[in-house]
DNA sequence: CTATCCAATAC
RNA sequence: AUUGUAUUGGAUAG
């Protein structure tokens, strides 16, 4: 079943299957015990105020939380040591998705993300370290980075073919019950499970009415990424075993194999697996193509004269940089000029943290310099004093030489590394 | 070393 | 308005 008819791969064969041992670590009958505990709850509930997230059905905002934390929680309290809790649904807020299209997110009341959050500081640090090491997304002391620069060891190795496989609506399409079946083969507590699954089914309120879900985890409850990871972890334990070369972030799995034919091999193979989880693959953002032509987290690989596989700024990546910058820059709706520098350099500079991974050198490092140059003044320096209608002109320009016309408008494009913008480096008033 | 606040990116 | 996880960085106060 998994492995199709084909012959001389450099991959083993191996039987699948090959149940989990029991439990997670030690006591996991009493783990409610733990997620009520005072001091779990306390750390939730920091941590859910301080994400400053909107309110839920209710209505209540995270500002009410110590309010609700009195009055409320003993009774909470018993009943998830009851097992006996009911979620409220979750509200269905609509929001764009960055390749087109809208994204359905379900967000649960400020209570339950709090309850939620409780049960993921018990649960995470007891099923992450199960799982696999080619997992990358919503693990603790993982990055994107990590993710990337895997894929790019497993590319030098000779590995240029990748199987790239991104799934459809995969947090709308978890199965719960098969979820469920996979928690249970690793947690005890049953008062746990129960809520757990109730948390899955309580579905989604629509002008008034609530909505029964049968499948999904919803997008924006704290729990769904662990979970996610928790439904995906036998499809990486798989593909361990029979020794692949994979990566996977989230939904965003890459396998990476010497040929186009082993790729294709595996790419079937993955589908049929996929489907027993009933998840689909999606036919529009997967393939089989060399690892060049397919950008991975926002990155891209290339190869440099010397033969050397190197990780580089994705095109549609670079392409987001600059419409933002000029968003940034072209019309300022009421700001002050030093405001809008000011903005974007805050913007570059994030930019710049993720992106510098990136090992092409091609003017890129001058948007480093540029925007250290711009940001590093250090005391309390204020922009003010350097910053005159010229300045934006120039920010303008030296980004667009550094990364290519911004413009179509203004661009004077005559930048030079060691304009003299800089100028009032001294500390102001 | 602790805490609060802000930002960027990935999904 | 827009939730969540994760990573990385900055500022400020002790
Ligand atoms: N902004 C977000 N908030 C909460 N969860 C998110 C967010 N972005 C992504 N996720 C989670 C839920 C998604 O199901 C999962 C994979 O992301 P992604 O592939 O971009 O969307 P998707 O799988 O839901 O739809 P698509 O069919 O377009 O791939 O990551
Ligand atoms: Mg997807």
């Amino acid at each position: 079943m998994w492995a199709t008819g084909g012959s001389g791969t450099p991959e083993g064969s191996e039987e699948a299957s090959s149940a989990r041992t029991g439990n997670e670590g030690p006591g996991t009958r009493a783990l409610m015990e733990e997620v009520v505990d005072h001091r779990n709850l306390e750390r939730a509930a920091k941590r859910v105020r301080q994400n400053r997230g909107s309110p839920g059905i209710d209505g209540m905002t995270v500002e009410e939380l110590p309010r609700w934390m009195r009055e409320q929680w003993p009774g909470m309290r018993e009943q998830l040591l009851a097992g006996s809790y009911e979620p409220k649904p979750v509200r269905r807020v609509q929001i764009p998705k960055r390749g087109g299209g809208e994204r359905e997110l379900g967000i649960p009341t400020v209570g339950d993300r709090v309850i939620q959050q409780a049960i993921l500081q018990v649960l995470q640090p007891r099923l992450d370290p199960t799982f696999s090491d080619h997992s990358y997304g919503f693990r603790p002391g993982r990055s994107a980075h990590d993710a990337v620069s895997q894929m790019r060891d497993y590319v030098t190795e000779g590995r240029v073919w990748v199987v790239d496989i991104d799934l459809e609506k995969f947090f709308d399409r978890v199965n719960h019950d098969m979820l469920m079946g996979r928690l249970a083969k690793r947690l005890e507590d049953r008062r746990l499970l129960r809520t757990l699954r109730r948390y899955l089914s309580a579905g989604v309120m629509v002008n008034g009415v609530k909505v029964e879900q049968r499948r999904g985890t919803p997008q924006g409850g704290p729990l769904s990424p662990l979970l996610a990871n928790v439904y995906l972890d036998e499809v990486d334990k798989e593909l361990e075993r029979r020794g692949h070369a994979f990566v996977r972030y989230a939904d965003d799995l890459r396998v990476l194999v010497r040929s186009k034919r082993a790729g294709e091999r595996v790419m079937g193979a993955l589908i049929k697996r996929f489907a027993k989880l009933r998840l689909r693959v999606n036919e529009s953002k997967s393939t089989v193509a060399r690892v060049y032509e397919r950008p991975f987290l926002g990155f891209d690989l290339w190869v440099n004269k010397k033969g050397e596989t190197k990780i580089g700024v994705a095109s549609k990546s670079m392409e987001r940089m600059k419409e933002r910058v000029r968003e940034l820059t072209n019309k300022r709706r009421g700001r002050r000029v030093e405001q809008v520098v000011w903005q974007l350099q805050r913007y570059l500079q994030g930019w710049w943290r993720y992106f510098g991974l990136t090992e092409s050198r091609r003017g890129l490092r001058d948007v480093e310099g540029w925007t250290k140059n711009a940001t590093d003044r250090r005391g309390r320096g204020r922009v003010g004093l350097f910053v005159r209608e010229s300045a934006l002109a120039q920010a303008r320009a030296t980004v667009a030489a550094c990364i290519g016309p911004l413009s179509v408008h203004s661009a004077p494009a005559r930048p030079g590394p060691s304009t003299t913008w800089r100028t009032g480096t001294s500390s102001a008033a």
